[in-house]
This record gives structure tokens, sequence and C-alpha cells, in this order.
RNA sequence: GCUCCCAUCAUCUAGCGGCCUAGGAUGUCGCCCUUUCACGGCGAACACAGGGGUUCGAAUCCCCUUGGGAGUACCA
């Protein structure tokens, strides 16, 4: 019973523009399924309405896919031995195929009017009545079919659904679902175009492509029955079926762009990281079975499993995403990663004169103050520019500057920098430990002073790095300013 | 309307008959740590939709009700 075909997932989008999150998920689980089997992803551009093409669609897809880590490994710009991979360019492959369903007499030639079809379904609407076409060109005479061809008239080609049949099949995530016949219409397979559609497409790519496994959304249950009839009036084996639950708006309806952000790219713009998104879609919908959330796409691969994807819809919560974001800034990403994305942030000009490895050292001790990268600009500008003397004598910091000690605390630490060669943050701390020692001020008086004067500020990060950073001269400046404030301060109070 | 699907904290979820006085995470609120801000740690509040069965025993199985969703196109 158990297949030995290869794995073979597939991405079947149709290029509308953007990448909705929804797709991307879906591409994740066909990607890692695939992955975890040793087998192979493919990309399959469903591109059959011609009144949905957008310019640059596929190229934008293709993109970000791969700037997301999931490049697929068959399908445009990338062939394998099943293309074409644009549908558009497939449309000799399904004339051939339903020309076979027309003469096996799986497939009728309808020629029926748009007009009436609309009429059909309102008043099937108006009496409550189940919609569907009632097989008007089912059981056409060949004559008639060949009068109508010669005539010119218009056409579409159908399906022939068999009556009183039950279909059956087993989903991967849902378990076996039942079909009655009678309430599947008699699809249209090539519309008067002369294209296919989606249903038909999709049956006879998928059977040419070898796919084994069809793991798609949600929206597509009600369409398997037709596909599987598809199937088997074409005598071929079916895939095996898996359908993700939706990923829903806050209201629980389908994820849509009325409700904010659905387009990758956007997340991607704004704060957001690739490891991040990859993780966060992962868990809507899945879960691994135990309590652990952090996951890059390689322990993915490993971990995924379709019998762990849950059944019901998955609300995006924002919240949750933005608490992730910022837990992989502040500590999941690996170093050289977190200051990969960080620096274009960091592109200051002050900051040219740092040695890089400084540089690097200061980016990761502001590291856990940061949601998202453009956070180290303004925490960066912010201690780049020397304290004014209005910032100085604000409150929050005047209240830390008129401290009494301060006097013979600035004048010592100025005398000892002056002795340094350069400051080390491991010169300035030791300086700051003697000065404990020797003038015997600790605690809040000690270093409340020295954070203040050298950032203006009384919160901040770890100010010896800092101030290797900033370098000697600047931290002189920096304190002789606040000991002149301390000074002012004084003498006006007295 | 009809068909199909789904149903545990506000949200993502664990749970596949006894380990459940229901676990984790986000968010919220406290406390602790930190001489700052964060990070972090600890804790609190918050859920098995309702009703029937089955069973010695049900969040877990069955049925009904209710609620939600999707599909119902010459769109995908």
């Amino acid at each position: 019973m158990k297949s030995t075909k290869p794995t073979r997932t597939r991405f079947a989008p149709s290029p509308t523009g953007y990448v909705h999150l929804g797709s991307v998920r879906t591409a994740l689980y066909n990607y890692l399924f695939a992955k975890q089997h040793d087998g192979t992803y493919i990309l399959r551009i469903e591109d059959t309405d011609q009144t949905r093409k957008v310019d640059g669609a596929v190229e934008n897809l293709i993109s970000v896919m791969s700037q997301l880590g999931m490049p697929h490994d068959e399908g445009p710009y990338r062939d394998g031995s099943n293309g074409p991979y644009f549908q558009s360019k497939r449309l000799q492959l399904y004339a051939n195929k339903v020309k076979q369903l027309l003469d096996s007499g799986h497939a009728y030639y309808c020629f029926c009017a748009p007009e009436r079809l609309t009429r059909l379904r309102e008043e099937q609407q108006a009496q409550n009545l189940p919609q569907g076409y009632d097989k008007h060109c089912r059981d056409l005479s060949p004559e008639t079919v060949q009068a109508n061809l010669k005539d010119g008239k218009d056409f579409v080609i159908r399906l022939k659904v068999p009556q009183d049949k039950k279909i059956v099949f087993t989903d991967l995530v849902r378990g076996q679902l039942e079909f009655d016949s009678n309430l599947i219409d008699d699809q249209i397979l090539i519309k008067s175009d002369g294209f296919p559609t989606y249903h038909f497409a999709n049956v006879v790519d998928d059977h040419d492509m070898d796919i084994s496994h069809v793991i798609r959304g949600e929206e597509w249950v009600t369409s398997t029955p037709k596909h599987i009839l598809l199937y088997q009036a074409f005598g071929w084996e079916t895939p095996s079926f898996a359908h993700l639950p939706l990923i829903l708006n806050p209201d629980r309806s389908k994820l849509s762009k009325r409700q904010g952000d659905v387009a990758v790219e956007d997340f991607l713009k704004a704060e957001f990281c690739e490891e991040t998104l990859i993780n966060f879609l992962a868990l809507l919908g899945w879960n691994p079975g135990s309590d652990r959330e952090f996951f890059n796409l390689e322990e993915l691969v490993s971990e995924f499993s379709l019998q762990k994807v849950s059944k019901s819809g998955a609300v995006f919560d924002r919240e949750k995403l933005n608490w992730m974001n910022s837990q992989y800034h502040k500590k999941y990403l690996p170093e050289q990663r977190f200051l990969e994305l960080v620096k274009p942030y960091a592109n200051i000009d002050k900051l040219k004169s740092w040695s890089s490895s400084v540089l690097d050292k200061v980016l990761l001790t502001l590291r856990n103050q940061i949601d998202k990268p453009e956070d180290i600009k303004e925490l960066l500008s912010f201690f780049l520019s020397r304290p004014t003397v209005d910032t100085l004598r604000g409150q929050e910091c005047s209240d830390i500057l008129k401290i009494e000690s301060n006097n013979r605390l600035f004048r010592f630490i100025v005398s000892q920098l002056q002795g340094l060669d350069s400051l080390s943050s491991d010169g300035l701390r030791s300086i700051t430990r003697s000065a404990q020692k020797d003038l015997g001020i600790k605690g809040k008086s000690l270093f409340m002073p020295l954070r203040v004067a050298l950032t203006g500020a009384t919160s901040g990060p770890e100010v010896f790095v800092f101030a290797e950073g900033l370098g000697k001269q600047e931290c002189l400046e920096r304190l002789l300013l606040a000991h002149k404030v301390h000074q002012d301060i004084t003498q006006e109070s007295e």
C-alpha cells in the first residue's frame, strides 16, 4: 500500500502581483514536506486567467521566495524535465487532453450562452435550490454538435460528471471526506477563449509533473472531488491530498487585504526578518508537539509533519509576530546576521571613524534593547550626540549631577583618563573601580553621574563599551562639560 | 439556500479515555533581579460552546443543537 514514488510537491500560485502570507505558508509546508522526504519542490505558475495577468509578478514571486530561503527545485528559470512551468505555455497539452476526454465520452461541448447561465443561476437562487448547470448540452447529438461547431458558435467544454456516485478520499489532515456526485456541477474544462480552467489545468499538470502530494489551502476541499473525477476519467492515479487550515483576520474571516497587510513583501520591507516570518508562519496551523517555539528553516524541515497540522483556521496575531521578531533580533539571530541587518541603520557619519570591531561591540550591547533593526538608529544617534547643557540641566540629569561627590569624582576620572593613551572599556571600568576604592564613592552616585555625563541620560546600555566607541577625547570633553554643569548647579543653589 | 469543514483561555496551541483540580506561548497585571532602561526570572487572572448518550471513568468516542468558516464563476 505504501507508495514508493518519489515525493514531489508543488506550489502553484497565480501571479497576482504580490505574495500573500497564506501563499507563503502553503509554499512553506510544500517545501518542508518535499525536503523532509528528499523530494522535489516545484513552482508552477497558474496563469490561465488572462484578465488577471500582472507584469513582473512572477519575477517578484521568485525573488521573494528565494529571499525567504526556499527557492524551487523545478519551475520557471529552473527547468526540470516537466516544463514548461507556465500554464499559459501548456495550451497545446491541454487541448490534446480534452480531446482524449471528448473521445472517451467523459466531456462534452456546451453551447449555452453566458446569459442563459446567469438566468439559470438566478432562478435557482430565488427558489433556494442548489446552484449548478442544468446539463442542457450534455446529451446533444453528434450532428447538432458538429453543426454548431461548423457555424462557429462559441462553446466551452464540460466534464460529464457521473450520476449517483460517492466520491470518497482521505485527506492527510482531515481524514476521510465524502461527496455526492449529484451535487457536483458539470465543471467547465476549457473556457470559450480556449484556455483551460484552473480545475482542468491543475489536474493535467499535477499528473504530468508527477506530483505525489497536493498540499494546498482549505478553500480547495470542495473542488477536490471534481479533480478526483477528472483523474478517474483519465484513468490516472490520484495524488495524496492535504488541505491546510485558513489563515484568518481577527474577525475570523479569511485573511484579506482589507484588514491590514497581507503581502510578505510589506512585512519584509518593514521590520520583520525572514527568519521571523518563516518561523511564525510555520507555527500558524502546525505545532511541533512540544513547547518549543523557535525553529530555523532547517530545523523545520526535520520537525515538520502533516499529522500535526491543525484542522481549524488560525488568526494571524500581529502582537505575537512582533514579539517573535523582537526575540529574533535580541537573541535568536546569529551575531553576524544581526549585525548585517542592523548596520544599514547604523550608517551615521559620526560612526565613520569608529573601528568596526568597536562598532560591532557597541551594536551588540545595544542588541537587547532592540525590537527591530531600525531601532538601532535612534538608540545610536541619541548617544552619539554630545549632551547639551540644557539636557544636563534638565530635571532627570540635574538630580544626578547635583550629587556632592561629583566634584571629586569627575576630577578623578578626568585625570586618570588623561593619563591613558587610549580608552578601552576595560580601562574605564578599572578607573571606576579605583574611584570606588580611593574616593569611597559607590553605587548610584558612582555610576549614574558617569552615565549622565557620557550619555545625557539616566538609562541605557552598558556605558563602558559605549565609551570605548566614543574615544578618549570625546569622553573627556563630555566629562568636563558635566563637571562644569555640576559646579554651576551647586553654586546656584547656594 | 445547498454542500463540505471546523469548535480548549482574548490570540496561537498541547491534549489522540484515566497522568487534567486542562499544560505552554503571546498579550494584560503584579513581584523579583538589575545602582538605569531593557533582557531575564517568578507569579496572577483567563478556556474544554450547550445538551444528550457510550463507559467504572470523557476535553478526548457517538448524536443533536448552537456558533464559526469555506465552497457554490467561462477566478484561481
